[in-house]
RNA sequence: GCCCGGGUGGCGAAAUGGUAGACGCUGGGGACUUAAAAUCCCCUGACCGCAAGGUCGUGCGGGUUCGAGCCCCGCCCCGGGCACCA
């Protein structure tokens, strides 16, 4: 039953229809159709207790009009909705008001889902969850175990922010200046026992794998660069001092090694210590201990300004005997290659600037073009003052000289990757916690001897105290391991998580065949499969959860697996993707990394998760600038949906320009979009509510109506696909100004027509629908066809130009020759003066476009 | 510094190498109304002209082409990403 309301009363209107959505689960998707599927996604929101902003509905307008216009066109959709519900701002409330962060976050996910339920999206509400549900994280900490029994986790001491203030590891974006974001405290590196995923492993794959999906070509790029893979050979110099055995560096340029005249070892290289000679030892020391306190950024910002001291000794070039003086400098990183380098300053510019700085030489080994004596030079060019490879093409030589060093057993080629390990936890506690048990040695031997399929080839250890631990998973069986609860959200004094707080979920008797466990300050109990272990402190970061939801979505209640075959087979992976260019790298390439793991492991089909992306772009405020609660230029949904409808926001958001642009927000424009939905109504419906007299069965509306009709049942069909929402609403501005302007219309061409407004104003399209007759709802009607016989026109409008100039226009025939077109030119008035007297040079015919005329 | 993306009316923006400014907003004029709102009609890039019409015009300077907002070269400005990766 459609409202009885008279006017376009959106406030009647959209509650009406979405409770009709929801009473007939509308938007249900069935695990097996014979229909094709479609799998539109967007990325997981985080439900922050500040609630949506308008970014939000953005792309999910644009993802509720694909999937509605999917429906329509016969496709069985899968458009879910969830919640990436663990993270920082919940456990930070927590800290402070000392509820429990599940409390905060479930009143900020009804908010968040009372809000997206009130713009109307087609979500299908049966697949939802959060990460924080033990039936999903269960679910993550099984992909995890995965990862651990094929040897990709790890554990290492890694630095950390720690801020002692306040008694807490701080990540990145929580650094402000060098101190801490919130009280603005100093903050210090601090090394710390982490977990570390061996994402380095499918760097390789990473690469080569994007070239098989339809990302932004930015995005892409974004992740070549991150990935940041090199070709080169790692060499091994000989040093003065024999016995101090070899120095390996890594570069891209052996062709080069005729102009290396001194190299560079990162401070914390381990040969610093037996490099530095007596006399320079004091130098050194305070070189070191000066970069090991500058944080990464400091370092980053000093490097306009090389800095290093000489070592005091001498390592031998392998293809000239030269010997080259060894120097410390900051500039070379710990983390990248092997931490050393050969310096060639005549051709790298970092190398060369330190070169000028301490007046090292600088020996030209690459011969640029004739004339170009700039140094340094990084360009093309063949040797020189490089006996034996002179006159080579630099790639050639580049290729012999790796070759020959490789003969002699001193070099080999390699390939380097910027690409860390993934640090992958946290010490916090509104996290999945690890399924991980730290046993001793003869604990974890017996273990294996029962459980070896689940344990890695070499096992992970950590040394504490002096006792060497092993990690021994939990069985599957026993997962989810849930989060106890805490007195304190704080962390422990020592930098452990708050759950290092918690002795009888810490501390442990073990069943290691079944997971059970016991309080270790009860007895232990009978039984040779009990062990005494400690937990694992540390959580999973809030990647985590992000990294595989759009693989739960297919099959969300399954209790058996984290999806069933059929689900995996049948729905595959996401077929649009879309969500904000920030996460570019991070979320991507985990989520990819993850993918393939699992892709290994043969539990899903395809190697790569996401085929198709696309990224909406920011709105900003109508003052031009990003929204903020400071400038108080945020736009509230909210708002809107009470002055507007979520009609009218719908439409405006697609109406603001291209998606993936920044563009500004107007409450001015706004209006249009509204008038226009009014038109739209008042088209259909008359003052009284009843249906307006001008549409008729039979009505004999004008043939450019009809034809109007047919353009835009095509353009509108083809924009969506194109995700150029704002061309679409154009095109239906376009057919209703024309409506208006129609003494009558055939109620064939007006139903065609909402149908094409429905997935932009799903609830007034729903009304329209049911007031011109027909049964709801409008979304299961099919998508209207054009019929391409009635585009073709017998009639085109002629360009006419003159030397390049238009000099007039003409309605014409289709098919017309070029000299009958000559022909009209010339009879026609506005041309003809600009062609008399002047002889014609060249005539360019486009049949149906222009007929330029070039004379002398 | 390097790598991307973008500069089009008063504003948001359209334009397979083929009439630049569709569509919308704003502004001006008119119709309807006792009046207003709403709605409808006309105009709305700049300059010259009574008009017909003409000239100029897509950040700047060149080039290719019968024809360039679109392609090429060199600049300027704005936005985003990366940050000594050997």
């Amino acid at each position: 039953m459609a409202t009885n309301c008279k006017d376009y009363d959106f406030r009647q209107i959209e509650p009406h229809w979405q409770s009709f959505w929801e009473e007939r689960k509308s938007f249900r998707a069935d695990n097996s159709s014979a229909k094709p599927k479609y799998y539109v996604l967007d990325m997981f929101p985080y439900p922050s207790g500040a609630g949506l902003h308008i970014g939000h509905p953005e792309g999910y307008t644009a993802t509720d009009i694909i999937a509605r216009y999917k429906r329509a066109k016969g496709f069985n959709v899968l458009h879910p909705i969830g919640w990436d519900a663990f993270g920082l701002p919940a456990e930070q409330h927590a800290v402070k008001t000392g509820t429990h962060p599940a409390t905060n976050t479930a009143a900020n996910i009804t908010n968040f889902k009372r809000q997206i339920k009130a713009l109307g999206f087609s979500y299908d509400w049966e697949r939802e969850f959060a990460t924080t549900d033990p039936d999903y994280f269960r679910w993550t900490q099984w992909i995890f175990l995965q990862l651990f029994s094929r040897g990709l986790a790890y554990v290492d001491e890694r630095p950390v922010w720690w801020c002692p203030e306040l008694r807490t590891v701080l990540a990145n974006e929580e650094i402000v200046d060098g101190k801490s974001e919130v009280g603005g405290f100093p903050v210090e590196r601090r090394n710390l026992r982490q977990w570390v995923l061996r994402i380095t492993a499918y760097a390789e794959r990473l690469l080569s794998d994007l070239k098989d999906v339809d990302w932004p070509d930015s995005t892409k790029r974004m992740q070549e660069a991150w990935i940041g893979r090199s070709e080169g050979a790692e060499i091994l110099f000989a040093l003065e001092d024999a016995k101090l055995g070899t120095l390996k560096i890594f570069t891209t340029r052996p062709d080069t090694l005729f102009g290396c005249t001194y190299m560079v070892l990162a401070p914390e290289h381990p040969l610093v210590e037996a490099l530095t000679t007596v006399d320079h030892r004091a130098a050194v020391d305070v070189y070191k201990k000066k970069a090991a306190a500058k944080s990464d950024l400091e370092r980053t910002d000093l490097a306009k300004d090389k800095s290093g001291v000489f070592s005091g000794s001498y390592a031998i070039n392998p293809v000239n005997g030269a010997r080259v003086p060894i120097w410390i400098a900051d500039y070379v990183l710990m983390g990248y290659g092997t931490g050393a380098i050969m310096a060639v300053p005549a051709h790298d510019e970092r190398d060369f600037e330190f070169a000028q700085k301490y007046s090292l030489p600088i020996p030209r080994v690459i011969a640029g073009p004739a004339g170009d004596e700039k140094l340094p030079y990084t360009g093309d060019g063949t040797l020189i003052n490089s006996p034996g490879y002179d006159g080579l093409a630099w790639p050639d030589a580049k290729k012999k000289i790796t070759n020959e060093l490789a003969a002699r057993d001193i070099g080999k080629a390699t390939v380097n990757y910027k690409l860390r390990d993934w640090l992958f936890s946290r010490q916090r506690y509104w996290g999945e916690p690890f399924p991980i048990v730290w046993v001793d040695e003869s604990d974890y031997a017996k273990a294996k001897a029962a459980r070896s399929n689940t344990l890695p080839e070499n096992p992970v250890t950590f040394a504490e105290g002096g006792k060497k631990l092993f990690a021994l998973p939990l069985p599957s069986g026993a997962l989810p391991l849930q989060l106890p609860d805490v007195q304190s959200y704080l962390p422990s004094g020592t930098g452990e998580s708050p759950l290092a707080n918690v002795p009888d979920w810490l501390e442990i008797w073990l069943n290691y065949e079944t997971g059970a466990a016991l309080p270790a300050s009860q007895p232990k109990p009978a039984g040779d499969a009990w062990l005494r272990g400690r937990r694992e402190t540390n959580t999973m970061p809030q990647w985590a959860g992000s990294c595989w939801y759009y693989l739960r979505f297919l099959d969300p209640k399954n209790p058996d697996a984290f999806a069933s075959p059929e689900a995996l087979k049948y729905w595959g992976v996401p077929d649009l993707y879309v969500g904000g260019a920030e996460h570019a790298v991070l979320h991507l390439l985990y989520a990819r990394f993850w993918h393939k793991v699992l892709f290994d492991l043969g539990a899903v089909p395809q190697a790569e998760p996401f085929t198709k992306l696309f990224h909406q772009g920011i709105i900003l405020g109508e003052d031009g600038e990003k929204m903020s609660k400071s400038r108080g230029n945020v736009v509230s949904p909210d708002a809107i949906i009470a002055s507007h409808g979520t009609d009218t926001l719908r439409l405006y958001l697609m109406f603001l320009g291209p998606l993936e642009a920044m563009k500004p927000w107007s409450m001015k424009q706004i209006e249009g979009v509204f008038r226009f939905l009014q038109k739209v109504w008042r088209e259909c419906v008359t003052a009284e509510g009843g249906v307006n007299p001008k549409i008729s069965a039979d009505a004999a509306e004008p043939t450019e109506l009809t034809k109007l009709l047919h353009e835009t049942i095509k353009k509108v069909g083809d924009d969506i696909e194109a995700l150029r929402f704002n061309t679409a609403i154009s095109q239906m501005m376009i057919f209703t100004n024309a409506l208006q302007k129609a003494p009558v219309a055939s109620r064939a061409t007006v139903l065609a027509f909402v149908q094409l407004l429905a997935p932009f104003a799903p609830h007034l399209t729903e009304e329209l629908w049911e007031r011109l007759g027909e049964k709801p709802s409008v979304q299961n009607a099919p998508w209207p066809k054009f019929d391409p016989t009635r585009l073709t026109a017998t009639e085109v409008k002629l360009v006419f130009q003159v030397d390049g100039k238009h000099r007039g226009d003409q309605l014409v025939p289709v098919g017309l020759t070029q000299d009958q077109a000559m022909e009209i030119a010339r009879a026609n008035p506005r041309v003809a003066p600009f062609l008399a007297g002047r002889s014609i040079r060249r005539v360019v015919f486009v049949p149906g476009k222009i007929l330029n005329v070039v004379t002398q």
